[in-house]
DNA sequence: TGCATCCATCTTGCATACAAGACTGGTATG
DNA sequence: CATACCAGTCTTGTATGCAAGATGGATGCA
C-alpha cells in the first residue's frame, strides 16, 4: 500500500517534456515563466531527476533557459532571434513546398482534416486549442511532404514563435491564418506548387508583421509599454490590485494548467 | 590534496557533448560504437549524473540513442532517414542562399579563411581534421548568411550526414568536395546568388550520391559485404588474427580517441 | 531616514546508492 | 548431443542526499 495512490502512470521525461512543449504551443505557458524543479516534480509525482531530465531536453532544443541556481525559464526570444526564427522557418517550409513538390491523396486528405479540426476550434471557445492546431499545421505539412526530420526541427521552431508571438502581443487573427492554411492546401492540392510555396511565403510574412516589434535599440520597450497609464479603460484600477498587475506572470498561474 | 589531481579542469554537461560531437565529425566515433556511461564517466574523471547529462543532450539531438538498460550507441540512420537527412540539408542550405543574398566583405572574407584550412588540411594528413573542416564549412556558411539558428539546426545534420558517409561507405573525395567550396565562395563574392544556389545543389547532391546504399530490403546487405571473401588482396589472412577484422569497431577503439 | 551587512531560505549542481532489466555462460536434464 | 534453465554480472533508471550559490528581508548603524 502506499504505492500507486494517484494510479498507475509512471511519466518519463519526455512525457513532461511534450506535456510542456503543448502547454507553451497552446499559449497557457507564457515566455518568461519559471518553471521550478521542485513545483514541477510535485506536479508530475516524480523526483527532481526526470524533471532535470526533461528541462535539459527542453533547453537543448531552445524552449527553456537556466540560470545558474536560479532556475528554469521559457524563453524569451530578443528581436534578433525572432528575425531568424521566421526566416527560418520561411527557408524550411517554402523550401519543402518548392522542392518535395506535389503532394499525393492520401496527404490531402490527412490535411483537409486537419483543416476541418483548426475550423471547428475556431467555432469553439477554446484559445489554447486554436493556437495548438494552427501552429500543428506546419507541423503536419513537413511531415505529409515526407520528412520527419524536418517536422521534428520546425515543431521547435513553432514553438518558438508561438513564444515571440506571445511575448510582442501578436495581433494575428485567427481565422486570417486558417484561411490561409486552407488556401496553401488547396494549391497543393491542384499541383500548383509554385502558388502554394508563394502562400505559405505570404502566410509566414504575415504572422511576423502582426508582431509588435519596439525599436531593436530599446531595452526598455516592454517596459514602456506594459506600464503605460491606461487610457479611457473601464474601470481602470488604481489602487492595491493595480498595482501587481503588471508584473510577469508567477509560474503558479501557469503551472496550474500543465497537468 | 587528493583534490584536483587530474589539474583544474571541471567538464559540463556541454562540454562532454562537444567532445563527443566533434569527435564524430572527425570520424573518429563509427556509428554503432557504444558509449557506456561508466567508461565515459572515467574518461572525463566526473560522475554518471554528468556523462547522463551529456548523452542526454545528444539523444535530443538525434546523435545518440539509448536502448532500454542495455547501453547508449551512436546513430546508425537507416536509408530513409539518410535521405531524410540530405533532403533537409538541401532544402536548408539552398533555402538560405537564395533567400538571404549576397553577403558583405566581412563574411566572403571569413569564408576564405575557412578554405584556406581546408586546403591546408588537404595537404596534411590529419584525416579527422581535414572530415571536421569540411562539414564546419557548411555550419561556418550559414553564420555567415546571418542564421544562428539555422546554423546550429545544420550542424547537428551534419553530424548526421557525417554518420551516414561513414556507414554506407562513402567514396566521396574530399578534394573534390573543397574545390566544390571553393566555387561556391567564388559565386557568393561575385554576388551571383543563383549560381551559389546551383553550386550547393550540386555539392550535396554529389555528397550523397558517393553513397553505398545497399538495396533497401537487405538487412544483411552491411554484414553480406562486410563478411565477403578477401579478394586476391595482398597476404589475405586466415588465422586467428582475421577471425576477428570484420567484427565492428569497439567502443574501447574510439573512446581512446575522444580525450 | 538611508544604507550596508548578515542570515535564513530557496534553488540548482553534482555525486552516490540502490533497484531492476538484459545478457552471458555454465550446468543439469531430457 | 541438444535444449532449457538459472545464477552471476553488467548496464541503465530513478531517487535521494548534500553542497554551494543566489535572493530577499531583517537588523544594526550612521
Amino acid at each position: 500500500m502506499e504505492e500507486a495512490h494517484k494510479g498507475f502512470f509512471m511519466v518519463s521525461s519526455t512525457d513532461i517534456a511534450q506535456r510542456i512543449i503543448e502547454a507553451i504551443l497552446a499559449q497557457r505557458l507564457a515566455p518568461g515563466t519559471r518553471l521550478g524543479e521542485q513545483s514541477l516534480s510535485m506536479l508530475f509525482d516524480c523526483s527532481r531527476t526526470l524533471v532535470r531530465e526533461a528541462l535539459v531536453r527542453l533547453a537543448t532544443r531552445g524552449i527553456v533557459t537556466v540560470s545558474s541556481r536560479r532556475g528554469w525559464y521559457v524563453v524569451q526570444p530578443s528581436h534578433d532571434e525572432a528575425r531568424e526564427a521566421f526566416e527560418a522557418r520561411r527557408v524550411i517550409e517554402t523550401g519543402l513546398i518548392r522542392r518535395t513538390g506535389p503532394v499525393d491523396k492520401a496527404a490531402v486528405k490527412r490535411l483537409k482534416q486537419h483543416l476541418k479540426q483548426e475550423q471547428d476550434a475556431l467555432k469553439g471557445d477554446d484559445v489554447g486549442q486554436r493556437s495548438y492546431l494552427l501552429g500543428d499545421f506546419h507541423v503536419c505539412l513537413a511531415e505529409c511532404l515526407g520528412n520527419q526530420l524536418l517536422a521534428d526541427t520546425l515543431r521547435d521552431y513553432t514553438a518558438r514563435t508561438t513564444l515571440i508571438a506571445m511575448l510582442y502581443q501578436s495581433t494575428h487573427d485567427a481565422v486570417q491564418s486558417c484561411q490561409d492554411h486552407v488556401a496553401i492546401v488547396e494549391a497543393l492540392a491542384r499541383d500548383d506548387v509554385a502558388e502554394a510555396e508563394r502562400l505559405m511565403e505570404e502566410h509566414i510574412g504575415q504572422v511576423q508583421a502582426a508582431l509588435r516589434l519596439a525599436p531593436a535599440n530599446d531595452p526598455l520597450a516592454n517596459l514602456r509599454e506594459a506600464l503605460a497609464p491606461i487610457s479611457p479603460a473601464p474601470r481602470a484600477p488604481k489602487g492595491r490590485a493595480g498595482a501587481h498587475a503588471p508584473s510577469p506572470p508567477t509560474p503558479e498561474t501557469y503551472l496550474g494548467n500543465l497537468i
